[in-house]
DNA sequence: TTGAAAGCGCTAACAA
DNA sequence: TTGTTAGCGCTTTCAA
């Protein structure tokens, strides 16, 4: 900028003016400013110019899983987009492997100064993001709500949606249903769970643990648990997989062996309705997560003050797959 | 920092050192700092570090289409695992409507002194970019190479990869294609035509320009292209997919009017196994432009000096659909 | 309207 | 090992 100012025969205030084109400056001499500036290559620093003017890093941080899974990409989509109404970067972090690696990742956003930050937790205590979030970084959080500290937060109603689906499956007449989920330590898995509990319960119904399969990680392990659950004396009428990388693995094997138990499955997915059998999805606004998780963040960044918010996605049971299959 | 340094009585310096832990300080004082600076809840700034050390902002910027395409987020998933094992922030941008947004897209990230920039170009000319890299900052395109501009590029052999398939579609006695495709504005989707011009002219065949549905956007237009084919008098008897959004569309009418004309899709896609019909898919690594793309651009941010590399990933007729359908 | 000086938060270079 | 000084690139403040 120096350079500038010097070829132009101008002050450094004065390039500075006409760099971010505020007050007014003399025509002339903002052409040569102009001229200047092209001739040498001049490049605005905009973290130099946020240092001293202390405005913000025009930037907010997303941590999360993978991006390459459906699910966290919609989420990415729908902050970046908000993100882009906002005039703001998005910095894509990803979570790592476990709770430490997501809370060095997070910290390291902090001290890129971001205006904000949303988090995709994946597990761990989030009480040492207090000091951060009073130090002015805003967090909401999605998906699932953050642990050891009152936060904002955008979920799913996992509960009620598996309890309804749940529900509706035994007022059609089944007693026994076959349930996978990933690893219990996830609490909307956990959530999940309990919601179908709860169904049973409510119906007056047993539930039968051998029903359950844990730890299914994806399709393939989803395979193998429903080739168990029908190899069982009695086997389950209907099944409930508890997210969609496992109901694909499920759709495929009781479509390989033309089984016609019916199939309930927590997430949507693209392609859903082009599958070759009938089954229900337990949709809900995935990309919501995103958008409404990053209005609320933008929110806290203007500076409104308010209490915590938790924003609660419902559910709704749809048909999907092909119905006609012959 | 000024703070902690009173507050832990020593010197700015002294701080920066213990902060960044690097040269040895005496172990007391280097405690009484942190103890200072927990007290005070300091936080480093990374962007004034930077500033000062010339360091750089370890960031790469991404700037892309849509996260919510497969396609897309494959790439980005590739990158961000090659940026992660740089300890390099990612910046996801996304390049708007136009040429223009575009480049107002990259000239922000420009600003912000990103260590170098990923492309996935949507159109119009790049030689603006010529000064940017040449004032340092690297940049890879992808999917596409860049107009007007010398540059590293990861791309994927469109033109071969459509004659290939189009030359199995005649070899299986095929002599009239239907083919769909998305604007031919996009280089990618001329490539892929003239691939299958070059098949048909190599097997001494007549091209049927009739056959050609342009504009083809997305599955629903796919899916009246498909039914204007099929109404021709002499219809088609395959079917020639330019990307995975229209073969989704295709797809679902040749299933729908149970049709058994063959059809090939450029692009993979997550679930295409399960369609309920046979097809065949050019598939590429899709993540491969993001990872190669990303590593390339790494091996210039490092300064190696070599000549603009364009890396172009072949593609592989695969099988696709319920194969024994019934 | 323009410019000089000071300083944002930090670190390089040097001195003690 | 520790501290002092200067200054990264820019903008604020205030005087001209």
């Amino acid at each position: 900028m120096a350079d500038v100012a010097r070829s132009a025969g101008v002050s450094l205030k004065t390039v500075s003016r006409v760099i971010n084109g505020v007050s007014t400056v003399d025509v002339a001499m903002a052409a040569r400013v102009r001229d200047a500036a092209g001739q040498l290559g001049f490049r605005a620093n905009f973290a130099a110019s946020a240092l001293r003017s202390g405005s913000s890093s025009a930037t907010i941080g997303l941590l999360i899983k993978d991006l390459s899974n459906e699910f966290y990409a919609t989420i990415a989509s729908g902050v970046a987009e908000v993100a882009r109404a906002h005039q703001t970067q998005l910095i894509t972090a990803h979570s790592g492997e476990n709770a430490e690696d997501e809370m060095e990742a997070i910290f390291d956003l902090c001290r890129r100064r971001v205006d904000g930050l949303l988090i995709v937790p994946t597990g761990g205590n989030h009480s040492a993001l207090r000091s951060e979030i009073d130090l002015g970084i805003p967090m909401v959080f999605l998906d699932r709500n953050p642990v050891g500290l009152d936060a904002d937060s955008v979920v799913i109603d996992n509960y009620a949606g598996a309890r309804d689906a749940t529900l509706t499956l035994i007022s059609e007449g089944h007693t026994r249903i076959g349930v996978l989920v990933d690893t219990l330590n996830m609490p909307t898995m956990r959530q999940r769970v309990e919601g179908i509990h709860a169904a049973f319960a409510a119906a007056g119904l047993p539930w039968d643990d051998t029903l359950l399969s844990t730890n299914v990680r994806g399709p393939a392990e989803a395979s193998i648990a429903v080739e168990r659950l029908l190899s069982l004396s009695v086997p389950p009428t209907a099944f409930f997989c508890g997210n969609n990388r496992s109901s694909i693995g499920a759709l495929r094997t009781l479509w390989e062996q033309r089984r016609t138990e019916a199939l309930v499955a927590f997430d949507d997915f693209q392609l859903a309705e082009l599958m070759p059998r009938p089954f229900r999805v337990l949709r809900y606004d995935n990309r919501a997560l995103g958008t409404l998780g990053a209005e609320l963040l933008f929110r806290r960044i203007s500076g409104e003050i308010f209490d915590p918010v938790t924003v609660v996605l419902s559910t709704e049971l749809c048909p999907r797959g092909i119905q006609n299959f012959q």
